[in-house]
DNA sequence: CCTAACAAGACTTTTTTTATCCTTTTAGGG
DNA sequence: CCCTAAAAGGATAAAAAAAGTCTTGTTAGG
């Protein structure tokens, strides 16, 4: 169980490519694509997605592509896996309240609460810096 | 992502009120199912599962059903969600080497690893006795 | 031997994942 | 102004997984 799409897979690849790039080195998605092995048009989806939320900036026409949308540093791994897979939803009752009707009374809850907020620390520890080696 | 399915939700109220019965009392799947919102027939090869691997005893034929296995103080969690979901697996480069080409050198694994071993321990960390309520 | 109850396997439906393709928009360069 | 490069957006399709149902078999009690 628990287990990451290949897209968030795909995702994390794929940003961590760019967050190794040196600074302003724009990026041919074709070329990233091929270096981390995935297929392209499936990770220009994935770049859409980032592009959106200003992750990775793109640009289009001839001499476009992609870079990072800020310093690899401040991009941490918990934005580039919710970003693609959504948040981090160990049992829909952590949601929010209503999601489960039983939820008030509910002895394992508390449980999965604890397992999100252990996960999303843990993912909210590492920048693209860490991951893309400085 | 990380969404524990339907079954695996299912797996654990179902196992929960049987902790919660007094010892020895022989429950009807039926009466199960009813009492913790689940269709029969789905619960049925939950416990199924359970039973195969000792997590609940199934008596057949009239006054049969079903009763805890072990005390509850000596079933975890980890137990139940891995018994019908399989292991805690957030990538799969975590389940054993060659699964990833990538992961001699690769960063990101060992916070797949970090990830996997703080579910385990917040699920293992808890019994159907403390579910269930004492 | 009749009925209750779980076991096992096949099967179906729905949802999600994993793509691929085609058209549109934007931009640079001759 | 046109041609080409490159990303954006939308539709669609194929494959896999999840969710649930059905039928038949097995075991046991009365
Ligand atoms: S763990 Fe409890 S509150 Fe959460 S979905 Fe299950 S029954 Fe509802
Ligand atoms: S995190 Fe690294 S080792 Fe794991 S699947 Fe991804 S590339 Fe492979």
């Amino acid at each position: 169980m628990m287990e990451l799409t290949r897209k968030g897979e795909y995702a994390i690849r794929g940003i961590v490519y760019l967050a190794a790039q040196p600074v302003d080195r724009v990026c041919l998605l074709s070329d990233i694509a091929a270096a981390v092995d995935v297929p392209a048009t499936f990770l220009a989806k994935i770049f859409q997605q980032f592009s959106k939320i200003g992750l990775v900036k793109s640009y289009r026409g001839t001499g476009g592509g992609f870079l990072l949308g800020r310093v690899p540093e401040k991009i941490t791994l918990l934005e580039v896996v919710e970003a693609v897979e959504g948040p981090i939803i160990p049992n829909r009752c952590v949601v929010g309240a209503g999601e489960c009707a039983r939820d008030v009374s509910c002895t394992v809850h508390p449980v999965w609460k604890k397992v999100q907020e252990q996960v999303r620390a843990a993912l909210e520890g590492v920048t693209l810096k860490d991951l893309a080696g400085g």
